[in-house]
DNA sequence: TCTGTAGGCGTTTTT
DNA sequence: CGCCTACAGA
């Protein structure tokens, strides 16, 4: 019976996913076809029907959201008693497994996870003690490629090993000095907490098979972005039974900067050649011209293995396609548009979102949402947890939790000020780099040696402070812990006394950070004290929160966000603005013909978040980098049929969009795309001057155009150089090369 | 040691 | 344009 009812609605591709339970089985899903219901009834019949124990099973996801999401709907099919079921993001569940088993790579259970920031201090850090000047070696750029070793699953030994050249031997020796900090600190970057699980999978078979012996069946959703790391993990543990089900689409694959290889999904029969495979190809999600839209542009890429989707959803508006002017008048027309929607047939506007490439575009149509008192909802962006005075009030805690976490300490010594400060932190540094210890030991030993100056005693008050801390973290629960915090450090007290409207909302926001944490506390209630403290967990939690988890599909209001973010959403309205040469794609992709398709695939996808109406637009002119910069629409915009796109155009000729949608387009009706091949912004020779153009500089060389500012004699480019960054210069004088 | 200000630089995308 | 950093002055 629950059988039936676990197949009923399923078309016979999704029975089959879900039926075919034994051995692997690679899911082709394409947009919109239904891959979440697949996965959660597949996991209630694993449950339900084979009679698997739940705690055989483990899925995995990218984002909290969507494990939520699937746990939830699981839930509501079996009932409420999917504890032992491990759903989870690729970074939780490898924390829950370092939690029990790190000991073994001889690092304390304790260990505090580092985010960005302060990895990026970390390798700051690293450059001082090797006396490298940061403006010579970028500490970002080293950070990056520290990061893309990690995805890769290359330990410092094996990167030093491979070095090809100086500069690359000398990135390979400062990740060792890196990896050595964060030990040190008892800390786990993002990477890490990927790559010493499987190093612990490797190193300790025993470990592996007690995981492998655990999980009988493993699910993994969005496959196509798994990195090399993940790959490894994955296959280790389904090394044993070969009872894995990945899920995914390779039109899909957009993190390929992060280091996702969407090789993993394409050898996936090669890896497993008994594999099952399955297409999902019907789409339920939108109408016939966005479908055949998007499918039109992705079809550009060389790189792709056919697909085709379908849609029963026929007729249906055509895609909106509008120019407008400058980025102004793009937030203008677009909110427009929803206000009449509201009027008109009372639409929510919960049905709304608008895409972007790049957080940076949300201003304009905040600002424009605001003006007509319009509820809206920015998803990334400046995120809650990275506002200064939370990470300020987390770092306290972290500080509590792991008295070796020297980032967190660099935080907050002088936060509020009270006299510790660079001058004595460089001191101290010096004193702990020196006798190998933890910076907050080093203050100890630094306040014993100086006697009693003013200095001295600023610090022994700091660690008094921390004593007495340490002793309500103890004995309280977490909300009052933060409390205290706030109280004893006089952060609280420094920020009512600046009673700005500034600290007020750095109050209120802080006053938010208690709620959550009570929410947290009661929530967890029972959970408690097996592996880890409540702090402990809430940190864990707060470290892992993506930009997406907050978002609540139920609020009333319009959704903004990146294309990234958007990913496995679905609205019935979306505007997907800001489709310019050098913002979509984006200038520093579209340069080699790879990151090119990966744009491409990323307009597809955004291009697949609609249901009912999608909306493209472009700007003639916008505001970049604080000056103006004329931008040409974007190539995808000509990959688009013209026979499924409505013209639209609210002023009498003045944009080029209206000439073409006037223009008799009848004779190739079915192969034509909108035309542009804009005649504008060229130079002396006749070759365009646009974002995304690289270009060939006499002293700084090789380079891509960031933004076109002016016309004329005083044309300036804004351009990234490969060796010396971004710069601006005359195009009347700068002598460039195009190509 | 702290605070204010000038200059420089940046925007991909994120667990 | 805004944020962050470096530097100068109190």
């Amino acid at each position: 019976m629950l059988a039936e009812s676990l197949l009923e609605g399923l078309n016979p591709e999704q029975r089959r996913a879900v039926e075919c339970t034994e051995g692997p089985l690679l899911v082709l899903a394409g947009a919109g076809s239904g891959k979440t219901r697949v996965l959660t009834n597949r996991i209630a019949y694993l449950i339900g029907v084979c009679g698997i124990p739940l705690e055989n099973l483990l899925a995995v996801t990218f984002t909290n959201k969507a494990a939520g999401e699937m746990r939830e709907r699981v839930e509501k099919l079996l009932g409420p008693r999917s504890g032992d079921l491990w759903i989870g993001t690729f970074h939780s569940v490898c924390v829950r497994i370092l939690r029990r088993d790190i000991g073994h790579l001889e690092r304390s259970r304790g260990f505090v996870i580092y985010d960005d920031a302060d990895s990026l201090g970390v390798v700051k850090d690293v450059l001082k003690r090797n006396n490298l000047d940061p403006k010579v070696h970028d500490p970002k750029r080293l950070r990056w490629r520290i990061d893309q070793w990690k995805n890769a699953g290359v330990l410092p030994a094996e990167a030093e090993k491979k070095a090809y050249d100086i500069d690359e031997e000398l990135c390979a020796r400062l990740y060792a000095g890196y990896q050595r900090r964060l030990v040190d600190a008892n800390a786990l970057d993002f990477g890490d907490i990927l790559l010493q699980t499987v190093e612990l999978f490797k190193r300790f078979p025993k470990v592996l098979e007690y995981y492998q012996r655990r999980w009988q069946y493993i699910l993994v959703d969005e496959y196509q972005d798994t990195n090399r790391v993940q790959y490894e993990l994955i296959s280790l543990l389904a090394r044993a039974h070969r009872n894995i089900c990945v899920v995914g689409d390779p039109d899909q694959s957009i993190y390929g900067w992060r280091g996702a290889d969407v090789r993993n999904i394409l050898d996936f029969e090669k890896d497993y050649d008994e594999a099952e495979v399955i297409k999902l190809e019907r789409n339920y999600r939108s109408t016939q011209p966005i479908l055949s839209g998007a499918s039109a542009v992705v079809a550009n890429n060389f790189e792709r293995k056919r697909k085709k989707l379908f849609t029963e959803r026929e007729g249906g508006d055509p895609i909106q396609f509008y120019e407008a002017l400058d980025d102004r008048e793009e937030a203008q027309f677009v909110v427009r548009k929803m206000l009449v929607a509201s009027r008109n047939d009372g639409s929510s506007f919960g049905r709304f979102a608008i895409l972007y490439r790049t957080n940076a575009q949300s201003r304009s149509f905040e600002e424009e949402l605001l003006k007509y008192d319009v509820p809206y909802k920015v998803v990334g962006g400046v995120r809650f947890y990275e506002r200064a005075e939370i990470k300020d009030t987390i770092a306290y805690l972290r500080l509590l939790v792991n008295q070796q976490d020297d980032q967190a300490l660099i935080r907050i010594v002088n936060k509020p000020s009270r006299g510790i400060g660079k001058t004595t932190l460089e001191r101290v540094a010096a004193l702990s780099a020196e006798r190998g210890v933890p910076l907050l030991e080093g203050l100890r030993l630094h306040a014993e040696a100086s006697g009693s100056g003013r200095t001295a005693n600023a610090i022994r008050s700091f660690l008094g402070m921390q004593q007495e801390l340490r002793e309500v973290l103890a004995a309280r629960s977490l909300d009052q812990v933060i409390d205290h915090v706030l109280e004893r450090s006089g952060y609280r007290a420094a920020l009512v006394k600046e009673a700005t409207p500034e600290a007020e909302a750095r109050l209120d926001n802080l006053q938010e950070l208690m709620a959550s944490a009570g929410d947290f506390h009661s929530a967890n209630e029972g959970l408690i004290g097996e592996d880890s403290s409540e702090v402990e967990l809430f940190l864990e939690q707060v470290a892992l929160i993506s930009d997406i988890d907050g978002w609540d599909e139920r609020a009333e209001c319009v959704s903004l966000m990146t294309v990234h973010s958007a990913k496995g959403l679905e609205f019935p309205v979306v505007f997907l603005v800001g489709l310019e040469e050098g913002i979509f794609p984006h200038a520093s992709s579209s340069g080699d013909a790879e990151g090119l398709e990966e744009e491409r695939r990323l307009c597809y996808v955004a291009m697949t978040r609609a249901m009912e109406q999608l909306y493209l637009t472009c700007a003639g002119e916008r505001r970049r980098f604080g000056a103006r910069s004329f931008q040409s629409p974007s190539r995808f915009l000509g990959e688009v049929p013209e026979k499924l796109v409505e013209v639209l155009s609210d002023r009498h000729g003045r944009s080029r969009a209206s000439r073409h949608s006037s223009a008799p387009s009848d004779d190739i009706a079915d192969t034509s795309s909108l035309d542009y091949s804009y005649s504008q912004d060229a130079n002396e020779d006749g070759q365009v001057v646009q974002p995304g153009v690289s270009v060939q500089h006499p002293v700084f060389g090789s380079g891509v155009i960031l933004a076109v500012i002016g016309t004329g004699l005083s044309q300036k480019l804004k351009i990234r150089f490969k060796r010396v960054g971004v710069k601006t210069v005359m195009v009347r004088y700068a002598n460039l090369e195009l190509g």
